[in-house]
DNA sequence: TCCGAGAGTGGAAACGTTTCCAATTGGGAA
DNA sequence: TTCCCAATTGGAAACGTTTCCACTCTCGGA
């Protein structure tokens, strides 16, 4: 492998001069950047990133910690947040803690050795000491979608009470009162801010909620149909079911189907944060609230490249819009 | 942050020991062993990667190049052998081409430029000059589910042939002549491979093929949708439908349902090489070729490891299950 | 008792950059 | 022409590790 030494020596310049015209930063004439250009290219250059890293103290890579990659909307988010990373400039290391705080940890001490320049985090729940200590190194960090408690940092976050309003809406229209709510764990925000919306809502509408229609699972589609499951156990019928994510809403249909049948699951009305692409061809087909998983990866990279060039950075709630397949 | 340094002085002992300790090769007494460890728990320190890399000339980075890492096939290979990498010491960098040659070469010098160890590769087609480079310059590559020609490296991957196999014998019993095949690319070794052993798996079965139930998309949904249209438009009703991969199957139900609407386009049988979540829930039941991407993941991994430590890595076809649900 | 082998150690070089500093160059104003 | 300032340059230090080398010590065997 060619160094920046060899693209000097051919170049005809020193090695200072053929950093700084490699680099983009220092000035140089034009005639040097022509020659250090040339010479680079023949000789087929990549700067060495661990030396560059080294000396500058700078790695142009960005952690991204996501909850559950095989959840579409963290693929999709991790998908746009990785291009808009690589449009300015930078790399972004993905890890998927897998929903398991864990996980999580591991990977955090990971992005330390590493020197990741930012941090994009989904997180778990609480902050756990990894992140707390990384925290107070003074990493830049940006949550994503779920915030947490006692961590002061911007956050890009879904609006989940103006989107279950959306769903309450829905529902009443369809008048459905006896509505299964399947959650997701309270210790998650994402989770804690759905359920308290929806009952709060029902209460503002004036609709008591039976305790038995509620249960939650753990935002993957295994919990979720345990939780269903626990619900129909209880003997209540519900007329639609509202699932809390969209691996939720799988697990509750799967319960659905399982316990009661596919034809008898056919006349409950299913309603679910997330929109999956598979939701116009069950029958009846699922409506759902859709948030922008791109906007908010995209967001929290350009908030993120903010925060590091030390300049104030406006958290922001991103407002969802509803997908009404109930007339389909 | 705390350097080696800081940490062979606090232990007392001198930097070279220091060293020995915390990357745990070279031999070192126990008594250095508890003061050095002693001594980077209570500094909390975290080693400098960037550094460890330029020295030693390996960084503990593997690369993965998926094609579209929204798709669940990928996205669940992705992270198994994440999974696997980090049990085995090494971190994944993930790249997502978008089923876009000029997005993985990209990748492939952001790649080189972190000097990663070693490459896992789910590749869009022919080689391009930046993969051909990257190989001549000895980097370890392993090929994942896909091959691509003059690239001679070890690859895992499905056994095509035999999973289309399982399809034809599917679609016979159910008494299916009249099918639409909806492929992908044939530049890309998955789609070409389908397709070649649909076509002569019913040419052997003794029937014979209309091209005009033939078309093939992008391995996309939205590629996918047009081309089931386009076989739509030309009049040919299919009684089955056979879609080459999951994005693809979705982009032909898509297609079936807009063009020809749902009451008719569930008296359609489709079947799909790729299994989702959300077959069972469709009308009829999707069947599908069912093959292991988490599996391919993780041999993946296990076997660039090796042809890293310069063993001999024989490739692997890994075989399918099938998945009838057509009783549902 | 002596010798040799090997375990363990300290010191220093090296990895490939960026960046600081001082020196040189070039060009315009007086 | 002369002077001064800014632009540009070369040289060298520094980043935090690993690894080489040479040395010391310890222990077992002759």
């Amino acid at each position: 492998m060619p160094t920046i030494k060899d693209v000097a020596v051919r170049a005809g310049v020193s090695l200072g001069t053929a950093s700084r015209v490699l680099s983009g930063d220092g000035n140089t004439s034009l005639k040097s950047r022509t020659k250090v250009q040339a010479a680079a290219a023949e000789l087929n250059y990549i700067a060495n990133g661990p030396a560059r890293s080294l000396r500058s103290a700078r790695t142009k890579v960005l952690g991204l910690l996501v909850s559950d990659i095989r959840n579409p909307f963290f693929s999709e988010l991790a998908h746009a947040a990785e291009r808009e990373a690589m449009r300015l400039g930078y790399t972004v290391l993905l890890a998927n803690a897998n929903e398991d705080a864990t996980q999580a940890d591991e990977y955090l001490r990971i992005f330390a050795s590493q020197r990741i320049d930012g941090l994009l985090l989904a997180p778990q729940g609480p902050a756990s000491p990894q992140l707390i200590s990384l925290l107070r190194s003074g990493l830049p960090v940006v949550l994503l979608n779920r915030l947490v408690e006692g961590v002061d940092a911007p956050y890009f976050a879904t609006d989940n009470s103006q989107g279950v309003g959306l769903v309450l809406d829905w529902l009443q229209k369809r008048g459905h009162t006896d509505v299964a709510f399947v959650g997701g764990p309270t210790t998650i925000s994402t989770g804690a801010e759905r359920e308290a919306a929806y009952l709060a809502g029902r209460a503002s509408h004036g609709i008591s909620t039976d305790p038995a229609f509620i249960d939650a699972g753990d935002f993957l589609a295994d919990g979720a149909e345990r939780a269903m499951t626990r619900i129909l156990d209880r003997g209540v019928r519900p007329t639609a079911v509202f699932g809390a994510n969209g691996p939720t809403t799988l697990g509750a249909v799967r319960a659905l189907r399982q316990e009661l049948g596919a034809s008898a699951a056919s006349h409950i009305e299913v309603v679910s944060f997330d929109d999956l692409e598979w939701f116009e061809f069950v029958s009846p087909a699922i409506s759902a609230v859709r948030h922008d998983a791109a906007a908010i990866g995209r967001l929290g990279v350009v908030g993120l490249l903010e925060l590091m060039a030390g300049r104030p950075v406006a958290s922001q709630r991103i407002a969802t819009t509803f997908i009404d397949r109930s007339g389909a």
